[in-house]
DNA sequence: ACAGTAAATGAATGATCATTCATTTACTTG
DNA sequence: CAAGTAAATGAATGATCATTCATTTACTGT
């Protein structure tokens, strides 16, 4: 993980690439080491930083937590954000992008996504963890809920409910991240981009094929 | 939780009783602090007890937690295999019944799905968590796919996937559970048992209505 | 009612860990 | 290159917490 210097004298960074490269720190050892099993140690360690630095560039252990939540939860709203903002796709193209995007490498990367099942864990008596989260949540839902109305009415799917298409799909997408990253010799990120394309295809057959 | 007796003398209780007053207060107080957050003092506090109580039950506090996982593991599938091995239900009852358990009170009781996700957040990292939710996710899947591919001959649904079926309804399920535990303002128990009869109707129109 | 046994208690202990800050090292500017 | 500033260090500190166990209390059988 960002490989400190070979040569032995230590070299001062601009703070933002500290505090990514202390993020990148956290996260790592959330994934082997649970959320309630990260010390400072562990991410410092990490780092190849010393164990003050936390301290330094965050304020306290606390926040650097709360900032490695938002820095996953605003990666993952920004890309999604990108693909529904792109005026050269179609609302079929975004939604297969979409999907595309939620089981990509990127996004079912295990490491990550043990974090977000290590902060929405705790979310129940964490209300700092609950604003964050409920937060991206209601961004996301509102576009793809946007983008199934577009499609129910460019293709003529009368009978299609678009609210209840988003929750449908949100929930499974949870879920299969979660089946990921429980069971990892069980799905693969592609399969479960297929078990999600299936249950589009029961609502738009003539835009998706499972 | 468990009221302990108005009178100021201390009782003594069959050693199982008072494991599972233990396992109620863990429940409890995973729910409102965390995993992270919970101590010894909470747990016994909760419970109305001294602090050595826990280590004379169980051997330690992650013995302790690692039951309270159990516990919850436990009665969850008893409850399924019960439905499950019903001879008096017809292969429909024993899905309709299965998905309104899912979203029953009993089961989306905040406090325990606050305490599911909270093991499934850890368990990238401790293997004995990983043990007990591996073990009740190929019980429940193996169940429920014989019943699909029951439900699927008997109707002749020549097209339906039942593993992929399986697959499907088990992430939606997943994923309602989070969401009711994260968002109880948004979908209702009983909503989310209509997104999952939704798609089950999508699979078996001639026994299932959304 | 009286041992004897099992259950329960909670003050004391020791380990772990976040935080602090005096000191050291690196960069910047004139 | 020298003086000043900012970044980084890590030993020391103090707080939190799981665990222990000597003592107290309740139950059981005779």
């Amino acid at each position: 993980m960002a490989a400190p210097q070979p040569s032995s004298t230590r070299q001062t960074m601009p703070a933002q690439a500290r505090r990514d490269q202390l993020i990148l720190a956290t996260i790592k050892c959330i994934a082997t080491k649970g959320l309630s099993g990260t010390t400072m140690v562990d991410i410092t360690t990490e780092a190849g930083l010393s164990l003050g630095i936390v301290n330094l560039h965050f304020k306290s252990k606390e926040k650097l937590l709360v900032d490695t939540l938002r820095y996953i939860s605003d990666e993952y709203t920004s890309g999604l954000d990108k693909i529904f903002n792109d005026p050269s796709k179609t609302t079929k193209e975004k939604i297969i992008t979409w999907v595309s995007y939620d089981f990509s490498r990127k996004i079912t990367d295990r490491n990550k996504l043990a974090v977000w099942f290590a902060f929405w864990g705790e979310t129940k008596s964490r209300p700092t963890y609950l604003a964050i989260c409920a937060n991206y949540i209601n961004d996301i839902a509102g576009n793809l809920t946007q983008l199934f109305t577009q499609l129910k009415h460019e293709g003529n799917y009368e009978q299609v409910n678009p609210i209840l298409v988003c929750n449908c799909y949100t929930a499974m997408a949870d879920g299969l991240w979660l089946d990921l990253l429980i069971t990892p010799k069980g799905l693969t990120p592609d399969q479960a981009r297929g078990v999600t394309m299936h249950y589009l295809a029961t609502q738009f057959p003539n835009h998706f094929t499972a």
